[in-house]
RNA sequence: GCGAUCGUGGUGAAGUGGUUAACACAUCUGGCUGUGAACCAGACAUUCGUGGUUUCGAUUCCCAUCGUUCGCCCCA
């Protein structure tokens, strides 16, 4: 019987990988501009890693995370989420020794989690993302929300939407989920299941049930900014003014708290609707952290980061077409004709490749209507004739296949004559458009 | 973890307790020995996700299982 793909993951072919290229390209581009370099960081880990890190009281590390015992018997995860590893790395390379901060570091590639897929989510899927370590200031938090806001602009996005709010610092924190706690414990009898349970685990999470009835009870709970230290609610207000100066377009969002223990101070999400009302959550997300680093064995040091879905961006990239220019096309097929001696024709074939142009051969002769198919299916730009007439002369037939003019070439021209041509009718292709 | 939905060729799909399992597109061959159309004639599912049950007989009913898509939870 033949073997499937697993559950939640896809394969991406041939074409397809041209659109992940463009948009991992202008990701890591973006990150450059802001001095980010990628650290790629290994898939497995240690499971302590992800529960130190991401938090026991995650829905990530209690329910949805690929762990198994290795032949050593050690417990190891597939990666839920990138930044545990880049922390980790900077810690186990002391890269905060020579004080030189913030340490920068971007990232992509593959994270598990194990949930069921649906629109926008898969058990295998890719995650780009920045991580800023050892300075804590307002400053590099702005930095890293304006990178995440041009990475989108820089894929053509319009009407990002971003949503940010501050969970205070560790006293503010503590303030608040006490409050909280206080306030829904009286309330609770009457609230959902999950919310009992958030209760007991997290109550900042009670604040983005979505059920109903307990809306009405959420709006009565006690307001963040209430419990923010002078300190946080300054920080808070110098992040959100330069915002503005910068021309960044936000929107407060009082009941934003983030699933991953670990954030403290500005958190913020990317959003984006579709024309046909379509969303996939949150595009990307992030935040400031305060005990991450020491909580990996490091010295004390904040951090901020972000992290983007690439499947989230590529569906929506795709469904709007955002990218246009992303196709894939040959410059020359090969066509050899009647009897004529395959050998040298593949011989021609290798010469194109190592001028350095995309061109294929068919390695048999066929009809020439099925020749001319397999050329369009390729989009190929123009096609090479070679029969016995042609050998014999050393000459080629080149034949552009969109205005369907033919010349013939001499083999010894053949080097400037395509330069010529491929560089003409690539003008005329961008000019269409 | 919960709820719904759907699994028929390379693709899109119709269909039925007993059929040669429609139709269309794509592909291949020939009509047409070196120029992409159209047309015509052919070819193309040892079979209807997998396993089992009922039945004289199952692609069709039933059960299970795996997978798809979508929603909840949560998240990127």
């Amino acid at each position: 019987m033949e073997v499937k793909p697993v559950k939640g993951t896809h394969d991406i072919l041939g074409a397809d990988i041209i659109l992940y290229q463009r948009i991992e390209d202008a990701l890591a581009k973006t990150a450059h501009t802001y001095g980010y370099l990628e650290f790629r960081t290994p898939i497995i880990e240690h499971t302590e890693l992800f529960s130190r890190s991401v938090g026991d009281s995650s829905d990530i590390v209690r329910k949805e995370m690929y762990t198994f015992l290795d032949k050593g018997n050690r417990s190891l995860t597939l990666r839920p989420e990138l930044t545990a590893g880049i922390i980790r790395t900077i810690v186990n390379n002391k890269l905060y020794a020579s004080q030189d901060f913030p340490i920068k570091a971007s990232y992509i590639g593959p994270a598990f989690r194990y949930e069921r897929p649906q629109a926008g989510r898969f058990r295998q899927f890719s995650q780009f993302g920045v991580e800023a370590v050892g300075l804590d200031s307002h400053l590099i938090d702005v930095e890293v929300i304006s990178l995440g806001y041009n990475a989108l602009k820089s894929l053509n996005f319009i009407d990002i939407t971003l949503k940010i709010n501050t969970l205070g610092d560790d006293e503010s924190r503590n303030n608040y989920r006490e409050a909280l706690r206080a306030y829904f414990s009286e309330h609770i009898k009457d609230m959902c299941s999950d919310c009992k349970e958030r209760l007991k685990i997290n109550p900042l999470r009670i604040l983005d049930c979505k059920v109903e009835e307990d809306q009405k009870i959420i709006k009565q709970a006690p307001r963040i900014q209430d419990y923010l230290t002078s300190d946080s609610k300054e920080r808070f207000s110098k992040t959100v003014n330069l915002l503005d100066s910068l021309k960044i377009k936000f929107d407060l969002d009082e009941n934003l708290v983030r699933g991953l223990d670990y954030y403290s101070e500005v958190v913020f999400e990317y959003h984006y609707i579709s024309r046909d009302g379509k969303s996939f959550g949150a595009l990307g997300a992030g935040g400031h952290y305060s005990h991450l680093v020491e909580e990996l064995g490091g010295p004390n040091l904040a951090g901020v980061g972000l992290s983007f879905g690439i499947e989230r961006l590529a569906q929506v990239v795709e469904n709007e077409k955002l990218l246009f220019d992303a196709f894939p096309f040959l410059a020359f097929y090969i066509m050899p004709i009647g009897d004529v001696n395959i050998e040298k024709v593949y011989e021609l074939n290798e010469k194109i490749h190592r001028l350095g142009y995309p061109s294929e051969m068919a390695y048999e002769s066929k009809s020439l209507k099925a020749l001319f198919k397999k050329a369009e299916k390729r989009s190929a730009l123009f096609a090479i004739l070679i029969g016995d007439e042609e050998l014999e002369k050393e000459v080629l037939t080149i034949k552009n296949l969109r205005t369907k003019e033919q010349t013939s070439v001499a083999l010894a021209d053949f080097d400037n004559v395509a330069n010529n041509i491929v560089e003409e009718e690539l003008v005329e292709l961008n000019e269409e458009r």
